[in-house]
RNA sequence: GCGCCUCUAGCUCAAUUGGCAGAGCAUCGGACUCUUAAUCCGCAGGUUCUGGGUUCAAGUCCCAGGGGGCGUACCA
């Protein structure tokens, strides 16, 4: 072909589910009297000699092209073009006589060239690989990644349209933190030049989001990028998309009643109802769902009757019976949530809260009104995952400071997940957070619970892959 | 990090116990004015992931390495 000049704009008058809305009444084997131009990448051709038809897909639909060598211009290069080309194509709409709305190809042009075999027109790719490592390839080629990748945007804008009906405030917190909290994970480090200091890619918004509480921001919210450096699993992408907000003057019940509402709202609009499948499982997403607490939820899938007065050592040896791996530094509340991690939440598979969670494990979190040791915390655990985390906020500067230094020394006696202390944090607090309630949604586990997804990489546009052998910078 | 599985033409996949590396689609050439994964005829297409080893003979068996998948560990 050599050599190509693309033009530098095209002008588009008309999309491919446009026209099959507008024509849907066009008779077999006429034509409209409306021209149209279209734009898109030329997916399948089929050549009658004289006669070709091709289909062409642009970002909503697929159309059939109808170009006989009579009428089309340059008719024998038409014919030549590769699968995989993109085309601009003007013409009159018709429907062919076998009943096939198409546009006649009366002008054409060649927007950009596939220069490559096109894969498989049946088949597609399944190549794994091929699919996260070129996923441009893979958006055109297998359906399924296309549409669920379009739902995945689709969630978020109807995400952040609930919230912002609801009065939340969308905002940007920095990515670069100069201590990382919010979240018991270890960061990713960078290196600031200019300041000639170390940095962390956060691993929660959470402390800056409600610094905005403190600073008279009542609802807020944001849609974050959180880094994580741990393993990649059918669940873990070491980034991943978090929503989380808070809501001054509301507590955990509200904030559980908020959830509800959120999912089964999305599921409506998304799964097409509250009931969604997942590896043929139906699941319910209706409200209300279940809240209980985690002690009691231990005592159901165990037998075990555990309490925060329980002597340390006797609950360590019920936990490793149970096939906990005990550590050295694990207290009373460490060992009750080890155990619920351990032989409860995998077998939860219908929407439920988990509530009240020991204080030990939830530094940021407030005092249980009723219960001693424990806090107003809940997860969201829908088909034995964890869709979020969210508890009324710790709100008493003096106990944070507390609670950051158990952390420390937790850190101190070999847990490198602990939080350090962030005194600038404890400043804020000594202005005044009210009474807050915060959350954290997975984002992607959400998308992937709404459209039956089994592996997070495939609701993520690009998962975090190895790098390929010799691509290092040069 | 550890364990198991996997890697064959551009794509999707075959290849008996270790015995000449194949097909469909795509590409390329030809026929065809209503096709729908068009059809029909023909050509071409390979470092079987890489490097070693065993063997008369290795895609197949063994060792090392690489990519990917799953599990596990880590993961509020």
């Amino acid at each position: 072909m050599g050599t190509m000049m693309p033009p530098y704009r095209f002008e588009v008058d008309a999309t491919a589910a446009e026209l099959h809305e507008r024509f849907v009444d066009l008779a077999e084997g006429t034509e409209s009297d409306v021209t149209v131009t279209i734009a898109g990448r030329l997916l399948l051709r089929r050549g009658q000699g004289k006669l070709v038809f091709g289909d062409l897909r642009d970002g909503t639909a697929r159309i059939q092209l109808f170009a006989p060598a009579a009428t089309t211009p340059d008719f024998e290069r038409f014919a030549d073009l590769n699968l995989g080309d993109w085309l601009g194509v003007t013409g009159v709409v018709m429907r062919t006589k076998r009943g096939e709305l198409s546009v006649r190809v009366d002008g054409w042009q060649l927007l950009a060239e596939w220069r490559h075999p096109f894969p498989d027109k049946w088949h597609g790719v399944t190549d794994t690989e091929l699919r996260y490592r070129q996923r441009y390839v893979d958006l055109w080629v297998n359906d399924e990644s296309r549409e669920r990748l379009t739902a995945r945007s689709r969630i978020v804008t109807e995400l952040r349209r609930l919230l912002d009906q609801r009065g939340f405030m969308e905002v940007e917190t920095p990515v670069l933190h100069p201590i990382p909290g919010g979240a018991a994970a270890r960061p990713f480090s960078t290196h600031h030049n200019a300041l000639d200091t170390e940095l962390y890619l956060r691993i929660a918004p959470e402390l800056y989001l409600k610094r905005l509480v403190v600073g008279g921001f009542e609802k807020v919210y944001e849609i974050a990028r959180v880094f994580r450096n741990e393993g990649l699993t059918t669940r873990h992408n070491p980034e991943f998309t978090m929503l989380e907000l808070y809501w001054a003057y509301a507590d955990y019940h509200d904030c559980m009643d908020l959830v509800e509402q959120l999912v089964s709202t999305l599921a409506i609009s998304h799964a097409g109802g509250t009931t969604v499948e997942l590896d043929g499982r139906p699941i319910d997403l209706a409200p209300p769902w279940r809240r209980v607490s985690m002690i009691e939820l231990i005592a159901e899938h165990t037998g075990l009757a555990v309490s925060l007065d329980m002597d340390r050592d006797e609950l360590a040896a019920h936990a490793e019976r149970l096939g906990v791996e005990v550590k050295p530094f694990y207290g009373v509340g460490k060992l009750i949530l080890e155990i619920y991690e351990k032989t409860v939440e995998a077998n939860l598979w219908d929407p439920v809260f988990v509530i009240d969670y020991p204080k030990e494990v939830s530094p940021l979190a407030r005092d249980h009104r009723e219960h001693a040791g424990l806090v107003e915390r809940f997860e969201p655990i829908v088909a034995g995952r964890e869709l979020g985390n969210g508890f009324t906020e710790l709100v008493d500067p003096d106990e944070q400071l507390a609670r950051f230094t158990a952390q420390a020394a937790d850190r101190e006696a070999g847990d490198a997940e602990a939080m350090p202390v962030d005194h600038d944090y404890v400043k804020a607090l000594e202005y005044g957070l009210p009474p807050t309630v915060g959350l954290g949604i997975g984002i992607d586990r959400l998308v992937m619970l709404l459209t039956g997804t089994g592996t997070i990489r495939d609701v993520i546009l690009f998962p975090t892959l190895r790098p390929e052998p010799g691509s290092a910078p040069s």
